[in-house]
DNA sequence: GTGAAAGCGCTAACAG
DNA sequence: CTGTTAGCGCTTTCAC
């Protein structure tokens, strides 16, 4: 079933074989009835040239790897899908892998990526990955950093406008009538998260307001963040809305509130759109990613490094948009 | 970079540095202090195998193909990260696709991933794909089917239990009074499907009652989906409730419902949970898949296979729980 | 203890 | 037009 035992079979050389397979029998001038006779043959034994050994001699092994926090929830989950679709007209597969947002495991995926020498790796980098993103672009693989940027460090870039939009969404707030407005964030560290809670600062700042935040770490079971949300609305008695700065704050936070079963109505806001936000009562607002035209940006991207390596970095911010719903009426 | 150079600069043999690098210094007899120069120099350089060639030589790729129908949904999503998850022990990676239900898609994505001689496979089959999946048996690929089995084709199997849980969601809702029951469906054709439907069709024939059954195509835009539900509703006015086979399906029925602004209430419950179904007013009644369990339960059956290649099919069916909540009150 | 050599399955110059 | 040859980078057997 090897190309060795067809060209066997058929008395002629491996590379005839090889070339009429892959369709340069005409640019290689080999008769038409060789040629036929050869796809005959391939055909009637069903043969599929082993994509591995291809991969070995040509270098392209027609895969991209995609590492995520979390292939599962619904940022990056139908990113992956986009993803997936916008690269397969260019024959690529896609090898991809969850971090949970854990630095060893983060590193551990990379390098195995590397080793395998993908193509091309499309990546929302952990929390303190940077100076293994740094050696990656020493080594030329092409690279694409999407959702949270690393500072300092040059590279490909796709994500949305976060401070920008963090500043829109707590204005928007404001301007409904709002007045004490807590915000519910994660991990600060990241940069996106950064910019985001750097948003809600600024804006709150130049109303002179007072400012409430709850910061929680990334993986924590739930009931334990229902906790801290319930501790920090108890705390806070005076706020008035409530600004996350990703959906499934905003989820734990509504279990919250409906288990607290106080009448208190917050106004909401949160970043990334929910499936079934529009659902809920009140239906909540929010600033949503643009999540197919990131994914379209991403794969554009790659695909300019990828033909041509030595072309600059290319950094693209895709504005989010307000969706107003009833809870920040 | 290559072991070969690594052997010249040490001007010992590539395969003593191969040795040593597998950790077959000891069984080799290796000397030791050969051991650490060749060990040292490979750190010193920042040596990686390229783990394409391995694989070549081995004949093993490390990889493991994940086929299913949507990557971004609330079903394949977390289904992949606990797939991926309980595959890492192993040292496995995963490489998926989304088949979006398309025949043609899931052919040629089953047919490059079989080229691509990953070590195992995944599969949510397309309608139609049966002919494939049994040529694929042939090559004693391990693989495993889940979700929606193949009938007459003996393989390895994980999925829930369709029909048994279908006649309980039924029967419950019966049994909380409701009773002009309608069941909104999907494509079919797809075992799953059809084992939903099996049930419902059972329960109510049981109780000499009406049936009401819509019937989908699996990739209708949204407006149009939302159009067929209103058109039903309105054509069975003496519906009290509502049975669907997966939860997309209850999430654009309520977007109807709100849309329609009439307070008739419907019974509802859907086949799969949804995140959101516990804070919806009211809360959504549901049959719950225990999917970390069908993961675990696929990989455990994957490994089993590929260590034992003929050991007999093995099929499980994971019962799903009939989560209560107001919508069936 | 160590190294030479064959081979995994395919591609791609280059000769004829 | 077709075949020879030399790799791609690694593993593994078997002499020495």
């Amino acid at each position: 079933m090897s190309i060795n035992e067809i060209a066997k079979h058929l008395k002629v050389s491996k590379s005839t074989v090889s070339l009429v397979i892959n369709g340069k029998a005409e640019q290689a001038r080999i008769s038409q009835s060789l040629a036929k006779r050869i796809l005959d043959y391939v055909e009637e034994i069903g043969y599929k040239p082993n994509a591995l050994a291809k991969s070995l001699a040509t270098g392209r092994s027609n895969t991209i790897g995609l590492i995520v926090e979390n292939i599962g929830d619904s940022f990056f989950g139908p990113i992956a899908l986009y993803i997936e679709e916008y690269l397969r007209p260019y024959g690529y597969h896609v090898l991809y892998s969850s971090t949970l947002g854990d630095l060893d495991l983060a590193r551990t995926i990379l390098t195995a990526m590397v080793d395998k020498k993908l193509e091309g790796l499309i990546l929302a980098p952990a929390m303190g990955q940077e100076d293994q993103v740094l050696q990656l672009l020493g080594s030329k693989t092409p690279l694409v950093i999407f959702d949270r940027r690393i500072p300092q460090i040059p590279t490909n870039y796709v994500g949305t406008d976060n401070y920008t939009a963090s500043k829109k969404a707590v204005e928007h707030l404001l301007d409904r009538g709002f007045s004490e407005i807590g915000m519910i964030t994660i991990d600060s560290e990241q940069p996106q998260m950064r910019d985001r809670l750097r948003g809600y600062h600024e804006i709150v700042e130049l109303q002179q307001k007072e400012k409430s935040i709850l910061t929680l770490p990334y993986r924590m079971v739930l009931a334990e963040r229902m906790e801290s949300i319930k501790q920090f609305l108890v705390d806070n008695p005076q706020l008035d809305a409530l600004y996350f700065s990703t959906n499934y704050l905003c989820v734990s936070t509504l279990k919250v509130v409906q288990s607290l079963q106080k009448d208190k109505a917050y106004g909401m806001l949160s970043f990334d759109d929910h499936e079934l936000f529009e659902l809920l009562n009140p239906t909540v607002s929010c600033m949503r990613q643009p999540l197919e035209a990131i994914a379209k940006e991403v794969v554009t991207t790659l695909m300019t490094q990828i033909n041509n390596p030595d072309a600059a970095f290319r950094e693209t911010i895709i504005p989010s948009d307000l969706v107003i719903r009833h809870s920040s009426q």
